[in-house]
DNA sequence: GTCTATATCATGATAGAC
DNA sequence: GTCTATCATGATATAGAC
């Protein structure tokens, strides 16, 4: 329940983190001024400097805020589901629905409605320097180890290098999918049918299941070039 | 062939081209000023300005110079496998690949060895701004419509929106892989195995065409949330 | 805690000599 | 075609009044 203090100083930290991070996800961390950010949150130009320390600072923080939650409740419901399960191993839909959900739920708890979680994580994926690979990269260490177990018991017949591999490729799907969904209809004439969130989640989890089952190798090369 | 004249007008063009698309994959458009690309390719800060007009200018063209190859080749491989296969329909995995493979040979025919190419496309995409959304979209108009024509063909249960759903998770799978692959390592304890390049796109070939056969719909939404 | 004002610096672009 | 020099702009960050 954020937003709801509206003025004081945990309004203004607060309103500088929405700005924030709807300003980072549409138009990037480098060309969003803390001018940008203040004069839109309607804050003084020195509140982050006071409130965060630095605009790096910013940006973790802008981060954190969404991505943790997420990294927790993924690794909740995988326990949750290994849990249920007793012995038995997990149906990769079920280890699939816990990577896919909570970031599926952030989706639509979020206070700024379209895709702006998505595409802050675009970004960050993107972005090439050496304190966000670091920045993200312990931000999902766990979530990777504990993920990739999961996978390898509930195929059994993959290497782990194999499932890390198809783990990299399911999570490229989700990404790109949840944050230029909005943009399909400009790659296309126009006759696109844009999905809703539970047909687009579904879709995602049926072509990534799939795509764990595949079987191992198999494909000819030279496809004619 | 570039990088063969090493003086004259052509040399700086090209220096300007090879350094400016390192340096924008690896760093990202905004943070990397004219000033860097003209020391780093020892030439004068004017020249961009004289050989291109403008930054932006000079983006599109380092941009076009991979990218439209690529398409073309795309476009040509998909023809080329319709008109093999006769009558016949295509095979979803001869359509991916004429979907991958260009994308793949870039790499190793790139001067500068490493993703720069894959990082690229990933700041492209990640880009949220108008002027690079209407780039990419025009860039990659054709592409999408005949490769969603092709598959429409090769699996006549799913529907046009479904097919341009898997088609950007088969996408968004593809420039994750590539331009992350290297970073895998990162996110993990250290076990980890990077594939070849070749054992990425047989795996990725795999992966997607199980996902563009997988059937529609039947997935539990409440995964204990 | 919030503001104004400012120090310091880097950017994209251009003018004009050679 | 290539250079030096410079302009106008906008950036982060901070000092200091209130």
């Amino acid at each position: 329940m954020e937003g709801v203090v509206t003025q004081g100083p945990l309004a203004t930290r607060a309103r500088i983190l929405d700005v924030a991070e709807r300003l980072f996800a549409d138009r990037g961390f480098d060309v969003v001024s803390l001018r940008h950010i203040t004069t839109e949150a309607a804050v003084n130009l020195a509140a982050v400097n006071y409130h965060f320390g630095s605009k790096d600072a910013l940006i973790d923080e802008v981060i954190g805020r969404r991505l943790d939650p997420v990294n927790r409740r993924r690794l909740e419901m995988l326990a949750e589901a290994v849990e249920a399960a007793g012995g038995d191993s997990l149906s990769v839909e079920t280890v699939l629905e816990a990577f896919f959900l909570p970031v599926v739920h952030v989706y639509r708890s979020s206070a700024h409605g379209e895709g702006t979680f998505f595409r802050l994580m675009g970004r960050c994926l993107a972005e090439g320097n050496e304190r966000m690979n670091e920045l993200m990269a312990g931000r999902f260490r766990e979530v990777v180890a504990r993920f990739t177990e999961a996978f390898e018991r509930s195929l059994p017949g993959l290497t782990r290098a194999e499932v890390q591999l198809r783990l990299l490729f399911s999570a490229g799907s989700m990404i790109y999918a949840l944050s230029h969904i909005d943009k399909l209809a400009r790659f296309t004439e126009g006759d696109v049918v844009i999905p809703s969130l539970e047909e687009l989640t579904r879709s995602l989890v049926g072509f990534t299941a799939a795509g764990f089952r595949a079987a191992v190798g198999g494909v000819s090369e030279g496809g004619g070039s």
